[in-house]
DNA sequence: ACAAAATGTAAAATATACTTGACAGATTGT
DNA sequence: ACAATCTGTCAAGTATATTTTACATTTTGT
């Protein structure tokens, strides 16, 4: 369930949470929680997140998890 | 704005709307909206559409438009 | 050991994704 | 021309993503 994808792209930049949430221009509990898994991004910030990174959305979003159901 | 990425995919698998609405377990309208890009789709929609369809989340849902806010 | 920063988590409020129902215009087949 | 399907759109409601505030725990540096 948690998106450790995204915790190791934020580690090799060497950013915090809150790092990287202020430069997402989101709130750090959003990061935090997504890193959890405990809820769905919309993909807008899933684009932000992975523009901030240097990521694609294939690389951080995709497939980290099943048996998933839409909001 | 608009997602013809999108609709090129849904075309080329020669399915209404409401078929890939019914196979992704959302209403027309969203499928309509997320095409016409009125509104941000969550992730989890985005990665069933992309498995509906046969996709990933790169070829449907990155850089389709630019100047954007997160929600 | 201590302080500072980073992380995990929770409750209440707000913004918005998504639904349902409905209707009009456009397209396509006969 | 007609019927059927598809698409665009709107309004009101529900579900959930995200914020703000706050506090406890963990990690890191000295």
């Amino acid at each position: 369930m948690k998106n450790l994808k995204l915790k190791a792209a934020r580690a090799a930049k060497d950013m915090s949470q809150d790092d990287l949430a202020k430069l997402c221009g989101v709130s750090r509990q959003t990061i935090n929680a997504i890193e959890k898994g405990d809820y769905n991004p919309t993909i807008k910030l899933c684009r932000t997140i992975c523009k901030v990174l240097g990521k694609t959305l294939d690389e951080l979003f995709w497939e980290e998890e099943e048996n998933e159901r839409n909001a």
